[in-house]
DNA sequence: GCCGTTTTCGGCCCGACTGTTTTCAGTCG
């Protein structure tokens, strides 16, 4: 898909203008730059139905970028870029992680020194001719050597699992201190995103002092990055940052807003309060000088007429609209979940669990139903896959536990593989007696986009296939997506009544937020912990904040079916 | 370069901290 190129072209130039510089520019082709990577559509087929006068009907897309999506759409490649990148051959990325560097230092570190990349830039500082340029000195200096030394040490964003372990961690840790009131984690976290860069913590506070003083004595083989009277930032030695704030009770509700984010949410929203005569600041929601909100985050939105947004829905992607017309919808809620549809017992290779163990487990999680899917068929032999025959035990027993339980039901499912050709790993005479099937794809993912999509196609046109499971294949930080064309999948999906599946492992997170939120209201979807022990059946909370974040409610989730329902719905 | 329930021209998010300054620009969230 041409989007996700183009988007990146408009990123590069916006830095590029802006280490020029340039004026307001560099915002118009960031903003352009998101909302055509948050188009569901593929933006060469905008193009060929309606031409240039189709992509400036996409925000923040005007005349000027309009030509330049066309351009590169026919071409390949937009000329304006290409002679920009000649012009400054700088990796403003690498450079951009390293901290105090922006845009105007790097221009500057350019032109001066000649850097362009962190080993240019390491050379330069070793050298001490960075503290040699006016505007930057010996500090500045010490600074980009550290700040080198994190960037290369590659920590990057955590899963969002980790990063709940810690937060519950420090906000026991800030309790102890006595002088909080009340702690909150914001920012990516509590927005439910699928990693975590950095934790901010909000905490409402009298005596701001005591809880600065506790706060940076509480990991001892941290490092302080910014130490301030209300706000301080800390390095732990496993490299995570910390951001801790304090505020007092009449403004903690418009700061918690302010740090939850997204920050094209807060510009969303400060724009709105401008346009309604106001202003909107962490400090609070202000008329002139008059405060009118800022105690609670629900109050501000009131004020400014709008209902309470959900954090996983804060990403400026046309919540602040639905607010304004109260029209946002009502997120799908962890207690609606009815049952888990993917889970691994003891009887793979690579779970552990038994199916009696499985049931107490998910009866303790009021479900009313769990379906039993271990692995099926012979591919993936690392897990030693079912086959038809242990398969039709593992059945009977599953029959047996549910004369004898009560409250909860096993469901009699298998997840088995898609073969490089598109074909099913096991043979019909199982799978049309099973309830439900899952299938996946572990093996060839770096097959053309074309025949990854052709063979999921053929999968789902398995009539025994319910659902697709993991669908994309990545697993966050190691393995990339499998590139296919999305839209032909969901249309397949259509077609064919087949679902395709949330997968609530924090490793995967799959689909993602984006794919749900383009596939919601076209294909049912499908919540699966993927759970391979009996206390992983937790996970599912992973994935009702994806599902949440893709702007599901519980008539777009196949398991906030009763079982009955779900019965009639897969014929078993 | 984009955009318009006060504008087709004149705006474009807000505040704190840092390091370098001798009153402020750049960076960050």
């Amino acid at each position: 898909m041409a989007n996700r190129e183009i988007a990146r072209i408009f990123l590069e130039m916006a830095d590029m203008l802006e280490l020029q510089g340039v004026q307001f520019k560099p915002r118009a082709y960031r903003n352009a730059a998101l909302s055509i990577e948050s188009l569901s559509e593929d933006i060469s087929s905008i193009y060929s139905k309606g031409g240039l006068a189709a992509l400036r009907e996409i925000p923040g897309v005007g005349e000027s970028l309009a030509k330049k999506i066309e351009e590169f759409i026919r071409t390949g490649e937009v000329k304006s870029y290409l002679k920009m990148k000649k012009e400054f051959p700088v990796d403003l990325e690498a450079l951009g992680a390293v901290g105090g560097i922006g845009p105007k230092k790097a221009m500057r570190l350019y032109r001066e020194l000649g850097v362009m990349d962190l080993g240019t830039l390491e050379k330069a500082a070793k050298d001490g001719k960075i503290r040699k340029l006016s505007g930057f000195g010996e500090k500045s200096e010490q600074k980009i050597l550290s700040g080198l030394g994190f960037a290369k040490s590659g920590i990057g964003r955590m899963p969002l699992a980790e990063a709940g372990a810690l937060a519950s961690e420090l906000v026991h840790m800030l309790e102890k201190c006595g002088a909080a009131e009340k702690i909150e984690v914001a920012g990516s976290y509590r927005r439910g995103k699928e990693t975590v860069g950095d934790l901010d913590i909000l905490v409402l506070s009298s005596n701001p002092e005591g809880v600065m003083k506790h706060f940076l004595s509480m990991y001892p083989g941290s490092s302080t990055i910014m130490k301030g009277g209300k706000r301080s930032s800390i390095r732990l030695s496993s490299g995570i940052q910390v951001d801790l704030r304090v505020f007092s009770a009449d403004e903690f509700g418009s700061a918690l807003m302010y740090f939850t984010g997204s920050k094209e949410h807060n510009v969303g929203m400060r724009k709105l309060a401008i346009s309604k005569g106001m202003k909107l600041s962490e400090y609070g929601l202000f008329s002139g000088k008059k405060k009118v909100a800022g105690r609670t985050e629900g109050e501000v939105y009131k004020k400014l007429g709008m209902d309470w947004i959900p954090p996983e829905l804060r990403e400026n992607s046309g919540e602040i609209e639905a607010a304004g017309k109260h029209s946002l919808p009502k997120l799908v809620l962890h207690n609606e979940v009815r049952g888990d549809l993917h889970c691994h017992s003891e009887w793979s290779g690579d779970a552990s669990g038994s199916l009696e163990g499985l049931a107490k487990m998910a009866q303790s999680l009021n479900y009313e139903y769990l379906l039993i899917s271990d692995h099926g068929g012979p591919e993936v032999r690392i897990v030693n896959g079912l086959d038809e025959k242990k398969l039709r035990k593992q059945m009977a027993e599953i029959d047996r536990l549910n004369r004898k339980l009560e409250g909860i039901t096993l469901l009699r499912g298998v997840e088995t593989n898609i073969l490089k050709d598109g074909r099913i790993d096991l043979p019909d005479s199982i799978l049309r007696d099973l309830d439900i099937v899952l299938a996946s794809i572990h093996s060839n993912f770096s097959q053309p986009p074309q025949t990854i999509t052709k063979r999921i196609i053929s999968a789902m046109e398995n009539e025994h296939v319910d659902i697709i499971a993991h669908p994309t294949g990545r697993l966050i930080g190691s393995r990339p997506p499998l590139q296919m064309d999305f839209g032909e999948v969901l249309d397949a999906a259509k077609r064919t009544g087949t679902s395709l599946e949330i997968n609530c492992q924090p490793g995967r997170m799959d689909l993602d937020s984006q794919h749900i939120f383009s596939a919601k209201g076209k294909v049912p979807l499908s919540l699966g912990s993927d759970s391979h022990s009996p206390s992983q059946l937790h996970l599912m909370k992973f994935g009702v904040l994806n599902a949440r974040r893709g702007w599901c409610t519980k008539k777009d989730i196949l398991n906030c079916l009763p079982l009955k329902d779900l019965r009639k719905k897969f014929g078993f």
